[in-house]
DNA sequence: ATCCAGGCGTTTA
DNA sequence: TAAACGCATGGA
């Protein structure tokens, strides 16, 4: 990965200095980790970034660079480059990993997807209802909290108006448990309001552990303490929520990679700090394989 | 119609 | 400790 620059041109901030393989907008989205971007247009994202409404895409221009353009606010830029982690280089990292046959293949493949920073309280909300749920209603699900209880983020560009929802924060979802257990969301909606009144009544400060010094086990457990949190959601909690790159989840898709290609338990370890990242590289080759 | 989905909690042996 | 079982909902 060379240096990235930043610059603000025509009121969008650009990002130069990145390859598709390093930053694949497409696969990065598409992966499974985050369900509310939308694709607007051919190669125009929406979604909302930190509480505002952020339009992203990337092109490559005649010379054949890469560019990634963003609405996000030039001064507020260190939250875009938290949120990709755009200084961590995933081929110096990679080089650094040990990777089988399989391993290798679902890392060529699924060059350029990166790993998010997302905010804990939607990770953890989004990852409850996961559970033993579709891709396209978990994001249905996610969509409809946000524009039940959520307040509007707005974005004018080119005398063009967008408008979101922000994901609500524990408070506005306890103020009403009956339009909460009424959007859906099954037998979750339960999971999801007893965690909000622990969170609001403050019996529970898992959100005020997001720079924890607690090892990844020790904050395993503590989320596997919330009825509805498991061990495969827990996972999902500690790498996109956490930043923890060393969780692992082991869903339906991870099973069936044991079963057909190992044939045996995958242990994350070998992959080392970064497992996770080799996690989500193969959860994504095996839905491409099968 | 029956089955199943980025699982989990509870019960049973 | 592990295996079996029920679970809300909606799409195929």
């Amino acid at each position: 990965m060379n240096s990235i620059t930043l610059s603000n041109e025509n009121g969008l901030t650009i990002i130069r200095g990145l390859t598709k393989e390093d930053l694949d907008l497409d696969k990065t989205f598409n992966c499974g980790q985050c369900f509310r971007w939308q694709q607007i247009e051919k190669s125009i994202y929406q979604g909302v970034l930190n509480d505002k409404l952020t339009l992203i895409t990337s092109s490559v221009l005649e010379n054949g660079e890469y560019i990634i353009a963003t609405t996000y606010p030039y001064n507020d830029l260190q939250d875009i480059i938290d949120y990709f982690n755009l200084r961590l280089d995933y081929d110096e990292l990679l080089k650094l990993i040990k990777l089988d046959d399989f391993a290798y293949k679902a890392v060529q493949y699924g060059k350029g997807i990166r790993i998010l920073h997302q905010d804990l309280w939607e990770t953890i909300i989004t990852f409850i209802i996961s559970q033993r749920n579709r891709v396209e209603r978990i994001a249905n699900s996610v969509e409809l909290l946000a524009n039940t209880f959520g307040s509007k983020a707005t974005l004018e560009l080119n005398n063009k108006k967008y408008e979101s929802y922000k994901f609500p924060r524990p408070e506005e979802v306890y103020k009403d448990k009956e339009k909460l257990f009424d959007l859906g969301l099954g037998y979750r909606a339960e999971y999801i309001y007893n965690l909000v009144c622990d969170i609001v009544e403050k019996r529970n400060n898992i959100l005020e552990r997001k720079t924890s010094k607690l090892s990844t086990a020790e904050l395993d457990m503590i989320l596997q303490s919330v009825k509805g949190i498991g061990p495969k959601v827990s996972n999902c909690i500690l790498l996109f929520g956490y930043n923890r790159y060393d969780a692992f989840p082991k869903d339906t898709w991870i099973k069936k990679i044991e079963d057909t290609i190992y044939g045996r338990d995958i242990n994350p370890s070998v992959y080392g700090n970064y497992a996770g990242l080799i996690q989500q590289y193969m959860f994504y080759y095996m839905k491409y394989l099968s």
